[in-house]
RNA sequence: GCGAGCGUAGCCAAGUGGUUAAGGCAGUGGAUUGUGAUUCCGCCAUGCGUGGGUUCGAGCCCCAUCGUUCGCCCCA
């Protein structure tokens, strides 16, 4: 073991892996871009101002996990702990709220939090984030939530559960609190010490403790859902009508709060029971107050983000295997066949087949196991009587039918070839 | 930031103070100097995360450190 090692917290996402990640993306790709949203870029790093104001100078996000630091021109610098904040200040910044009354964006990549790491929790993650700008309609709340359960069922996820709850307008929120920490102040003495914190701070998140006693106390603790607004309240049930109607099974959940001071109204959360403690793979809900809150003109807007290393996860699971296998495997010993073998093996590629040429010069005995191994449909083989005459040797590896062809005829014969790798692939999986 | 467990080859591992560190997979060379199953034979850790210590002797015990896992916390 080199002395040189990823960080904590960080790792590489090696060959094997990489294309769990490839297929997300692409499923993402595809049905984010037929709902009309936009990728957008931004920067990975930002001024620590920006989280800041944007998240909440109290959440722990910003209070005890930004990766923050003095750059050489003095400035504060903090590497991404969530999208939204830099989406935001992008769309800000270039008046994309100008263009149309609707922004339909869509983003993925690294984020970064100073935590301790677990499964399923690392210091640099990915995210997957989508958000729709500048519609109230409740509409809007369940777009953005089918979306992610599109994804996710397309995917071949199941067995996931989406809770849904409003957290209502900041001024609902302040009678709630208040109601909160006149429910909870007589069991001060009895809560745990993270909740008796809280209780000044922050009471709503005492409700999704997980101490014993404290789940005791909170069992008959008031509902946000009776403190809502008669607004909010209708708002609410619009949302979940438009969920119904599209057949999105939820639960309401009226203990859900999330950690990101933004959030009003509909809050959401899609967890996994197969993910240990840190279950949730998609979070999100609305913030109506952040555009404003960050210097733009009045701007509801929705959306939610998704663990990417947790998904993975979940689809390793589902799928143990998930090679990407090649079409032929092209062997050849001696100086002529090996240079005929590289020129075949480009002929093919450019006709649009995955070939792999074997470098090694060994024993054909051993580049064929190789080409057994590489699970090719066929081995292409090259040796000194077919550099001779200029044919190829095509050995179909599942039935070890063989014949030579000649190297020009194979743009002609490509139709049939990709005929015949088709049945071969078809015949593996069946 | 707190608590507990674990770290032996590319991977999975046996080994719980006594001399040369099992085994399997993978890799590689050969039997089979032009053909992939199987089989057989050879090779593949002066080394047990790292650094100290205890001991005649340490993979094994102790301390520290790094990493990882599971909780707490937090969240995606």
């Amino acid at each position: 073991m080199g002395d040189i090692q990823a960080l904590r917290g960080t790792r590489d996402i090696l060959p094997d892996e990489v294309g769990y990640w490839q297929r997300v993306e692409a499923v993402a790709r595809d049905i984010l871009g037929k709902a009309a949203y936009r990728e957008i870029r931004t920067p990975i790093f930002e001024q620590t101002e920006l989280f800041e104001r944007g998240i909440g100078e109290a959440t722990d996000v910003v209070g005890k996990e930004m990766y923050t630091f003095t750059d050489r021109g003095d400035r504060s610098i903090t590497l991404r702990p969530e999208m939204t904040a830099g989406l935001v200040r992008s769309l800000i910044e270039h008046k994309l709220y100008a263009t149309g009354n609707v922004q339909r964006l869509w983003c993925v990549g690294p984020v970064f939090r100073y935590e301790r790491p677990q499964a399923g929790r690392q210091r640099q993650f990915h995210q997957l984030d989508v958000e729709v700008l500048g519609s109230a309609d409740a509409r809007a709340d369940a777009e953005v939530i089918a979306l992610a359960t599109d994804l996710l069922q397309t995917l071949g996820l199941k067995s996931l559960t989406l809770d849904l709850n409003s957290v209502g307008t900041p001024a609902d929120r302040q009678d709630y609190r208040a109601a909160l920490i006149d429910y909870f102040t007589p069991y001060s003495a009895e809560l745990d010490d993270d909740s008796q914190n809280r209780l000044t701070r922050n009471p709503l998140r005492i409700l999704d403790s997980k101490h014993e006693r404290t789940k005791e106390i909170v069992q008959a603790a008031p509902s946000i859902l009776d403190y809502l607004s008669s607004i909010s309240q209708q708002r609410f049930e619009q949302v979940q009508q438009r969920l119904t109607d599209l057949g999105i099974a939820y639960q309401v959940n009226p203990r859900l709060v999330r950690g990101l001071d933004y959030y009003t109204h509909t809050a959401f959360e899609i967890q996994s029971a197969d993910l240990g403690a840190q279950a949730t793979v998609c979070g999100g809900g609305r913030y109506d107050g952040l555009v404003t809150e960050l210097g733009g003109p009045e701007t509801p807007a929705i959306g939610w983000g998704l663990g990417m290393e947790r998904l993975v996860l979940l689809l390793q699971k589902l799928q143990p295997s998930g090679g990407s296998t090649v079409d032929f495997y092209v062997v050849s010993k001696g100086d002529r066949p090996e240079a005929q073998a590289l020129v075949v093996t480009q002929t093919l590629r450019r006709l649009g087949f995955a070939v792999e040429l074997d470098l090694s010069s060994s024993a054909f005995g051993k580049q064929l196991k190789r080409a057994d191994r590489s699970g090719a449909a066929a081995c292409l083989i090259l040796g000194d009587t077919e550099a001779e005459n200029g044919t190829v040797q095509i050995k179909w590896l599942a039935s070890g039918d063989q014949q030579a062809i000649a190297q020009t005829d194979l743009p002609d014969l490509a139709n049939d070839l990709r005929r015949q790798v088709t049945a071969a692939a078809a015949a593996v999986l069946a």
